[in-house]
Parts: structure tokens; C-alpha cells; sequence
DNA sequence: ACAGTTCGATTACAAATGTAATCGATTGAC
DNA sequence: GTCAATCGATTACATTTGTAATCGAACTGT
């Protein structure tokens, strides 16, 4: 099922390290906006339903853990974002960060990799 | 405002060329999916609403042009993906494509001129 | 000139989403 | 031992989204 926005913020509170209780999910999440506490606890029960996440008890209160891998997440979104706004090619993407001056020292020798790469396994 | 993911399919094919009746819109994404043709007028309402799209009349149909120019709103997207997703930094989203095979000739040539270009501008 | 089609406008309606509040059980502080 | 704080569960409720159907005006084919 699709992971809503809101979850996702909560989701990427929760692979920073886990297992982890609600409260401090919602410590966590403090810094970075002004969100009650049950909000925050609506959306663990939400991401529970989706089987993104799960919990094991500890007295009577709950740990959560992802069940889906970080990972695996942001290539699975990459793909559809990717195909929803620039038809699915790649190198339009990477045209629209150097746009924006978003691309680092490091970035760029990450490209270079990959072109090695690519070019290995391609002649 | 915000465009809706089926809102952004009718946007996608507007972009393809325009200005553009609504029943040449519904042709357009017929090859694509299977929608009535009432969907695609609801969508283009609510874009016109939303001031993505504008339109002019002809006769009494409605030849409609976009608002928003898809390069500025790749970017936009693209900006707030990354953020989302891979907490603003570009190499670990490079990276994940890596792994998909997405790469075609044309990405790597144009990624090599992106690299090009980008180390002109610093050094 | 009348019937069927086609236009845009308006209305429909269930599911998802954002953002909580309430409720009953439990626990911790005094 | 009692009262307040806290836990998860359940309920709330407005807005957005997906996906159309209906309605009245206009146009088209015959």
C-alpha cells in the first residue's frame, strides 16, 4: 500500500534507529516540526495497518520497528517519481539538480562511477 | 497548490503540445490508460481551478494551455523528492538508479556532459 | 426541425489523508 | 490508596483525491 507523506516523515523518524517507543518517535520529530503527540501516534497505527512497520511490546507500551528496508523504499519511489515527472529517463533528473546547483564534489564522482560501470558491462 | 498524481497525467499530456481541446487530451491518454472521458474533464477542471492550466474559448469548447512550465516544475518536484526521500542529498538517489538498469546510452552521454560542464564551473 | 451527441458546469460519493480528541486501562508520584 | 499522567485503541472530522454521472445548452446529421 501506498505510504502517505505524513507517514513517511514518521517512517524516516523510525529507520534513523530502532526499535524504537512512540514518544521517542515523537522526540525525534520535534526539532523538526510542531506535530501533537497523537498525531504522531495515529500515524504509527496507520503505517502498522500498511505492514510498513511493526512493534513488540515492552511493558505496556510499544516498539516499533520498520518491516520495510530503507533501501528498498527509495529505489521502489525513485522509479515511480522518475516515471511520473520525467518519463522515466534518468539523465533529465540529473539535469534539473545541475540546474539547481545541487550537485556536490561527491555526487559528481558518484556519476563517474556509475558511468564506469555502465560502460563496463555495455560494449 | 498542489497537483495530484491523476492530475498530473492530463498535465503531462498537455505539456506534449498545446493549446489542446479536452477530447484531443482524452485521445492523448487513451494509449496510455483507460479513463472516462468525464475523469479527464473533472482533472482539467480541477487544474484550471488549482492555476496550473488557463484556456481559451473556442466556439464553446475550451482549448486549453498550461500555466506552469514543466521544467520549473520538474524542478520543484524534484527538489521536494529529494528531500523526502533521501533527506536532500543527490548521490544516494544516483545510486539507487545504478542498481535498476535504467541507464541508456543517451543518460550516460548526457550525464558525461552534465559531469563536463559542472567541472568547468568549479575549479 | 428534431434527435442524438457533445460541451462545460455541477454534483456525487467512497477512500485516503492530515490532524487531532476521547476513552478505558495502567502506572507513577506522592 | 488516590489522582494525574501516559499508553494504545477507537473515533472524529474536514479536505483532497480518484473516478465518474447528471444537467442544461449547443451543435450536427439527416
Amino acid at each position: 500500500m501506498e505510504i502517505s507523506k505524513s507517514e513517511l516523515k514518521v517512517l524516516n523518524a523510525l529507520w534513523q534507529s530502532y526499535p524504537c517507543s512512540a514518544s521517542e518517535i515523537v522526540d525525534r520529530l520535534d526539532n523538526q516540526l510542531e506535530w501533537h503527540e497523537k498525531t504522531v501516534k495515529t500515524l504509527l497505527g496507520r503505517l502498522v495497518k500498511k505492514q510498513a512497520i511493526s512493534f513488540q511490546k515492552d511493558g505496556r507500551r510499544y516498539l516499533y520497528s520498520p518491516l520495510i528496508e530503507q533501501k528498498d523504499f527509495q529505489q521502489t519511489e525513485s522509479k515511480h517519481f522518475l516515471d511520473r515527472i520525467f518519463g522515466g529517463r534518468v539523465s533529465p533528473l540529473i539535469a534539473s539538480f545541475a540546474n539547481q546547483e545541487k550537485l556536490k564534489q561527491e555526487d559528481i564522482d558518484q556519476l563517474k562511477k556509475i558511468i564506469s560501470d555502465w560502460e563496463k558491462d555495455n560494449d
